[in-house]
DNA sequence: ATGCCGTATGATATACGA
């Protein structure tokens, strides 16, 4: 099996990549964030075109949305309202053999990282302490649980490009490291990218548009995440970070990150 | 942190991304 998580920033401004995508690597399950669409208006026959049948989505106009399209069919679970806002940030589906797939889209929380200052950084916080308290409820030793998605913090030394010159950045700042380092404990979460690319290499999912050439200057952050619970410890078989897509014509400013997993969900 | 791009919107300026 097969799995992509991908913030696409747009999913209608990018449709020839997924494409192009699909026709490449032949995903079963890809999970989208920022889709910046609502339902309604979201193009679902470019997917059932590509042979997902199984699809759920939650969208809102101009920003946030996740969505997922499968080959395998699942059933959509209800989702909490994080931090009391319906803003689509969460999606989670059950396929038959109970494995439980969760696809996030953690606030990015603005410029300044100081909660008292800025709105969107306490924002991000508090959406953090909701998932470690969520998933400590829900935790039992034999959850099969998958969590992907643009969790918006780059937690490890060589998860940016300088970690020095980052540490008071958001998305890499102590506080924000050590709210993911909660929800990684809240059901002892295994960092799948990290497994197969462990610390001190490099390892990057966003490069910022704002680069002449983002391939040379190479100032990168991994800001997407695959996670598992033990009780799927040993199934992920491979991972690798699509470059290609993100040296495309228009792309994303993140990259996919594929996984396999020796799974028949 | 540098450098200033990209998406979306009752748009031609502004919010947001990170």
């Amino acid at each position: 099996m097969r799995l992509v998580t991908w913030n696409i920033n747009s999913v209608r401004a990018r449709l020839g990549h997924v494409d192009h995508f699909v026709e490449t690597h032949n995903p079963d399950i890809i999970c989208f964030q920022e889709t910046k669409v609502t339902d309604n208006e979201f193009p679902l026959k470019a997917f059932t075109k590509l042979g997902f049948e199984h699809y759920a989505i939650a969208g809102q106009k101009s920003y946030n949305g996740v969505a997922i399209f499968s080959k395998i069919p699942f059933t959509k679970n209800d989702t909490p309202l994080w931090c009391g806002k319906d803003d689509k940030r969460h999606l989670s589906v059950t396929f038959e053999n109970g494995t439980e797939l969760h696809n996030f889209y953690v606030p990015a929380g603005g410029d300044i990282p100081d909660p008292e200052q800025n709105d969107k950084f306490a924002h991000k916080l508090s959406f953090m302490k909701e998932m470690t308290a969520w998933f400590a409820e829900k935790k039992k030793d034999d959850n099969k649980l998958i969590l992907v998605g643009d969790l918006n913090v780059a937690p490890c030394e060589n998860d940016v490009w300088s970690h020095k010159q980052l540490l008071k950045i958001v998305s890499h700042t102590p506080i924000e490291v050590a709210h993911l380092g909660d929800i990684m404990a809240s059901h002892d979460w295994i960092d799948v990218m990290r497994h197969f690319v462990p610390e001190p290499e490099r390892l990057y999912s966003w490069w910022s548009y704002r680069s002449r050439d983002w391939k040379k200057s190479n100032k990168g952050r991994r800001l997407d995440h695959v996670w598992i619970t033990p009780a799927l410890e040993g199934t992920p078989t491979a991972m690798m970070v699509d470059l290609e897509a993100r040296d495309r014509e228009k792309p994303s400013d993140h990259a996919p990150v594929i996984v396999d997993f020796d799974l028949a969900p």
